[in-house]
DNA sequence: ACCATAGATCAACTAGAGTTGATTCAAGAC
DNA sequence: GTCTTGAATCAACTCTAGTTGATCTATGGT
């Protein structure tokens, strides 16, 4: 994919940046990500493909949702779940800045 | 920075990436990254200038350093830590890998 | 209406991470 | 040698995050 460096979207705040490092430091939660790399899928498709207890799953796919990496859509008793790759991308703009400011001994850090 | 986008050492394994994640996942953390910003310090000096008991900063450290963030070199008695940027840019690396991997459709994730 | 299913949420529990004050070890001064 | 200092490490404790099985709410079929 095309690098696009700095995002379009205002820059992650710490907090934000905080829950996104944390979704993605669960190897499960990877899984998950992975799982769905291939497009959208409902929680039921993804317990079984993961084989995973259903209340497991569910937290976890709230942590990601609630840190932006998923975005969901129901359909009947279906939910289902898709990647926002954006969210990716704004943590690797989030880490360039902290790479920035924090790399080179001419910048100032207080 | 210019933007190296494919990192020239070997890409992250996903129990380093994690690691990675993990300590820059916390608030204190991120001060200590701010306060090598402006290049190499002693522990000393940080303990002072981020108001920390020195246990508490030494676990820090640790975990900084074991995650690859940080390297130290010691002068006497007092050990000096600084920052590896490098690290950040692997990070951004397997951040990009996990993107290009999950991003689009037509890749498939088993 | 009843029953089944999907999935979020809950409360109790377990595991992991962070904090604290004490201790240890190494370096340095005298 | 003794004493001081810097900083890693330790053990006990506290806090946070993950797991589990049950419950609840919404959707759908009959």
């Amino acid at each position: 994919m095309a690098d696009p460096g700095a995002v379009a979207s205002p820059p992650l705040q710490s907090e934000q940046a905080r829950a996104l490092l944390r979704a993605l430091a669960e190897p499960l939660r990877l899984q998950v990500i992975e799982a769905l790399g291939s497009g959208e899928r409902c929680v039921c498709d993804l317990t079984t493909d993961l084989g995973l207890a259903q209340s497991k799953l569910s937290f976890h796919l709230k942590v990601l949702k609630d840190a932006g990496l998923l975005s969901d859509r129901q359909e009947g008793r279906w939910i289902y779940y898709r990647l926002r790759p954006e969210a990716i991308d704004a943590l690797r703009g989030w880490l360039a800045e902290l790479g920035a400011q924090c790399g080179r001994p001419a910048s100032t850090c207080t």
